[in-house]
DNA sequence: CTGTTAGCGCCTTCAG
DNA sequence: CTGAAGGCGCTAACAG
């Protein structure tokens, strides 16, 4: 039983000479394709491999075949729990496809995130999701190469491809109506990047519910930060230390409204008693924050879902922007069920 | 300039020809390498590259070179912040090797795991970083391809592989011992799953410094959870409400630590003045937690600049196993620092 | 220093 | 239903 140490390697070639057949059966074996074969001569060939110990090489298969296995995934920064939250979905996703999944972390970098889209190219992925921190990327390696992308996340219109996305402004408008319904009069937002389609969108619905309200312009305060915990603290002691303290807070995401809590903590002010705080995402992290985020959920698993269903779309025909429904959830956060925390 | 339709690909060949050479000198040029090419013609080539927008196939490279410049990352749960924030500097690391990652999540799944491991094998990454949810995970698809493998967080001795970990013991007792100093009487510990050697090690090292302290059985009490939130907010209940509250309760991961927080806020519990809190890990989480975390730290960089440097040496000959120092970061939870949140 | 060419392991068309 | 054989794009001997 002393394997030989020269040939770690089983083949195809091996399989067929211990079955007995040639080598293009064991592929129609194992592809179930594109030939049919007899059950008999089917049955050999499992039991050759089975007895060989045979592994595919996906490497040469997907040289060979033209199809790589593997789908590609770059975000922003996986650490962020949102993206990472994200990221696991979409593994799921993907080993449900039956592919494996290359991550590529840009850090916030643009010119990182162009770099791992050509390297990701380059590797020949079956698709790439793409949480881009670009306005515009440059999407060019992945259509020279047949590629399909589906952008998530930070959508931008004019992209070259596909898209999956919540309707951030009516997102935004949703919360901002429950936190005017609470009575609250004061305001303020934790927005995101302005250069960031998504961050003003989800300005502008909050906006848009305080016009509606009639709400006064003195009684809104906006502060700009990055999507990350860091930005939301920045932002929000900026907020808690302005002229008009608001008694609401929109952050924009769940990053951000992580970081509001711990800067109303530092201020020695109680959530939701003295500032009431509303997010975005709404990932199990928010269950987990002290006191528990409301917020407008992104259905995850649906956008995981859709985006990997857009993936198996042909690449370059026809676009398609896909909007999902989000929720509104209320947790303490916002001053209701005070109870329940 | 209407690209032709039918030839989206653009190979060596189309250099070759472009500078009047062979591809064989183009490989040269590439991979500066293994032959020297003169400088004029090494000029030429690269002017040609650029002229028919050349890019290298990276699969039909792996095939040919035998090497797939892919680490592969398996790890338990990537919506686990700590295991996101790993990933992180990994995938930090493994770009800065200039590499690419695959990513794969197990869903603390033992089954899953393992066709991760022999998905991952027959891709023939150069490498394998593996959190394992499993005590002894079966190697073989790995070895068998000459991969190395390096062990990381969850590390369990009598493995075919390097590992890269802090002393959990030792991390555990300083913790535990930083509690004592303050004076806490009543201990209690969130401990992970029984069955992984880092949860038994964080619980000895938690015994080890009560023992020192002759603290006597009937002021320790042990909950075991998942290292998860969710798990630490269970264990978190348990221990608040059982017979004998404990003082202190020692979280033997950081996810647990936010949900023993989670459920101290749900008793109406204080923290630190009605129980002091330490964690593990250290991640930036535990900067934004109310309130922040002290906690045994550990060094991810350190961890991630190890691990794929041990990626990088042949496979099989004798694993290492490389101890990283882990530092003690005290902030409010414990009871220190009150002031600063 | 440069060109020729035999693979890498598998897929798939084309004969049989 | 099965076998033979030509690639997939690139690397790396081996000749010149």
């Amino acid at each position: 039983m002393t394997p030989s140490r020269r040939r770690a390697r089983v083949t195809r070639e091996d399989v067929a000479r211990a079955a007995g057949t040639s080598t293009a059966v064991v592929s129609y074996v194992i592809n179930d394709g594109p030939r049919p074969v007899a059950e008999k001569t089917r049955l050999r060939v499992l039991a050759a491999i089975e007895e060989v110990g045979y592994e595919p090489d996906a490497i040469a298969r997907a040289l060979a075949s033209g199809v790589t296995g593997a789908y590609g995934l770059i975000v922003p920064d996986i650490a962020n729990p949102y993206f990472a939250a994200l990221a696991h979905v979409l593994a799921d996703a993907t080993s449900a496809a039956d592919r494996v999944l290359l991550l590529g972390d840009s850090i916030e970098d643009v010119a990182r995130e162009a770099e791992l889209i050509r390297s990701f190219a380059r590797r020949k992925v079956d698709g790439l999701l793409l949480a881009t921190v670009d306005g515009r990327p440059d999407l060019t390696p992945a259509s020279a190469n047949r590629i399909p992308v589906v952008v998530i996340d930070r959508v931008d219109p004019g992209l070259e491809a596909s898209t999956v996305a919540i309707d951030n402004v009516a997102a935004a408008r949703a919360v901002t109506e429950h936190l005017l319904a609470h009575g609250y009069d004061s305001h303020g937002i934790v927005s995101g990047p302005a250069d960031l389609l998504i961050a003003r969108e989800r300005v502008q619905g909050w906006s848009a519910a305080l016009d509606a309200a009639r709400v006064d312009q003195a009684h809104r305060s906006v502060a700009e930060a990055p999507f990350s915990r860091a930005g939301g603290r920045e932002a929000g002691l900026h907020l808690l230390d302005g002229p008009t303290r608001p008694r609401a807070i929109f952050a924009s995401s769940e990053a951000q409204a992580v970081g509001v809590l711990s800067a109303a903590a530092e201020r020695g002010l109680r959530v939701p008693d003295d500032i009431a705080v509303m997010s975005f995402d709404g990932t199990e992290t928010s269950d987990f924050t002290v006191p528990k985020l409301s917020s407008a959920v992104q259905p995850l698993d649906e956008i995981a879902r859709a985006a990997v269903s857009l993936l198996g779309r042909k690449a370059g025909i026809a676009p398609a922007h896909q909007l999902i429904g989000f929720d509104l959830r209320l947790r303490a956060s916002c001053g209701s069920h005070r109870d329940i925390g």
